[in-house]
DNA sequence: CGGTGGAAAGCTAACTTTCCACCGGTGCCTTAGT
């Protein structure tokens, strides 16, 4: 059957977005393939379409709970049955129930942290693998080292279940994080099919003020003046929850905070009636966006830095899926960098703490660590993510090979190195801010792009007709159909 | 680094100034013989 056939047949297209078509037909050649396409151009059918061509399962390595649910409800309204997500929604019998009957489904969604139980594992091992994909695969070079170290398994895995042809899919990786991902999968003969990071529509602007109080002036200003639906990035819950109020006593009541702390219920509630164009302004921390399709977001605000370029390019991407123009403005305080800096040294352990743990280790052997874990926690205050850094690299420490001395060294190295990397990439977005050059361009040389065309309303630094981004007049329309939230919710969250 | 909130100091009673400690994104997973 032609793939055009397959398009047409389960997914009631006729013509391919671009870059699909290229990524489907690598697959379908048996090449493992690392694809990067731009924010909102249909990633999901490049794994999709294949799977119906190809024999065995589909599965499908996500970062998200949220994001897996999501997929899956899209496939099953579309009339897809073999597909399922295994992950800690599913009650235990349920999760029985659906491992010994894996065979059943076609399309297998699963968290990296699921695929490491051995005994998921051994079930998976038993399937004849079709596809294996690692969708936002940009996770295993932003989260693997520290955050999310499961996502650094996944080439063990990979070899484990027989070596399945891959798929990697992201929107934004350098080529730096390209070969990151590659090798870290252990693919050894793979096709690259890299498209533009740029989007033509989003205008970029930087906006330099003089003190931090500055800022909130600014955000009611711009929300007053800009066309909306709009997200607010910040570094800082308790800031996006203050002036998500403070627009609120404004006048502007459809707007919410959204950060990690909330509430998966009111997280889920949120993000559906920003999509449903229920709230016109989203005060968010990195938490919220992936995954998040909405066409006719208007402008991205950052109230804080991000800590990469990548972040960045991300959540001002989130902006103008439809094409239409779209402004993204990142307001800046000298010292701003500061916060990022802090949150990085939250996330990896000091020189002293190390030293600390290691002299612990000396006196009360390594077998001891697991025990005592809640005390060496508190006595050397390591954070979480802290701790599981330095929990992964110890367990996997072989003290036979390697002396305790050894051991210290390396993994002194290894932290200062992983500094290093984030201080720089956090320098990188302070030079951009700072910069005379086109903004664009900047973005797209940290990308090993150039820009090919002059494009109108590009930056401030080439120049932007910034009334075209002035809400021309307020509608204030209530929606036109009552959703049914209770009903949505139970449906999520249970099924 | 920079802001914030609560306590102490200053100096004469009800309020201002100074000081100090603290905080600052991201998300999975926690039960078993086939």
């Amino acid at each position: 059957m032609k793939i055009e056939e397959v398009l047409y047949n389960h997914f009631k297209f006729r013509t391919f977005k671009l870059g699909q078509k290229e990524i489907i037909s690598s697959i379908l050649d048996g090449q493992h393939t690392m694809a990067m396409l731009p924010t909102g151009t249909g990633k999901s059918l490049c794994y999709q379409l294949p799977g119906y061509l190809l024999k065995g399962q589909v599965i499908i390595v996500s970062p998200l709970l949220s994001l897996m649910q999501d997929q899956v409800e899209q496939m099953k309204i579309r009339g897809e049955k073999r597909v399922v997500a295994i992950n800690s929604f599913l009650s235990w019998p349920d999760k029985r129930q659906i491992l010994n009957n894996l065979n059943n489904y076609k399309f297998i969604y699963i968290s990296p942290e699921m695929l490491g139980l051995d005994h998921v594992l051994d079930r998976l091992k038993r399937l004849k693998i079709g596809l294996f994909v690692i969708d936002e695969a940009h996770c295993i070079s932003q989260w693997g080292f520290d955050f999310r170290p499961e996502y650094r398994k996944l080439g063990a895995i990979r070899e484990k279940v027989g070596n399945p042809l891959t798929l990697a899919l992201t929107a934004t990786a350098t080529s730096d994080v390209v070969r990151d991902i590659v090798s870290s999968l252990h693919l050894e003969d793979w096709k690259e099919h890299i498209f533009s990071v740029d989007r033509p529509n989003i205008s970029m602007k930087v906006e330099t003020l003089n003190e931090v109080l500055d800022k909130q002036r600014r955000v009611v200003e711009l929300v007053e003046y800009l066309q909306g639906p709009g997200i607010i990035y910040f570094s800082s819950k308790k800031l996006a929850e203050e002036t998500a109020e403070l627009l609120k006593s404004n006048g502007n009541r459809k707007v919410m905070a959204y950060h990690g702390g909330l509430e998966q219920e009111s997280r889920i509630l949120i993000q559906q009636q920003f999509l449903k164009g229920e709230l016109d302004v989203i005060c968010a921390t990195s938490a919220f966006g992936m995954g998040i399709n909405k066409e006719d977001v208007r402008f991205v605000i950052h109230y804080h830095m991000p800590l990469q370029i990548e972040s960045y390019l991300q959540e001002i991407g989130r902006a103008g899926r439809d094409g239409e123009a779209s402004v993204a403005i990142l307001l800046y305080v000298p010292g701003d960098e500061q916060l990022p800096l802090q949150l990085i040294d939250n996330e990896l352990p000091s020189e002293a703490q190390i030293d600390w743990l290691f002299e612990w280790m000396g006196e009360h052997g390594h077998s001891m660590l697991a025990q005592s874990e809640a005390d060496i926690r508190s006595l050397a205050g390591f954070t979480d993510t802290q701790w599981r850094l330095i929990f992964d690299y110890i367990i996997n420490l072989d003290l036979d090979q390697t002396s305790l001395k050894e051991g210290l060294n390396n993994f002194k190295i290894f932290i200062q190195n992983r500094n290093t990397i984030k201080r720089k990439k956090i320098a990188e977005v302070k030079n951009w801010t700072q910069s005379t050059e086109c903004r664009r361009e900047k973005i797209l040389k940290y990308f090993d792009e150039q820009k090919k065309m002059e494009i109108t309303n590009c930056c401030d630094r080439c120049g932007i007709q910034f009334e075209q981004y002035n809400k021309r007049e307020k509608l204030d329309q209530e929606p036109s159909f009552q959703f049914h939230w209770k009903d949505y919710l139970s449906a999520i969250l249970k099924k």
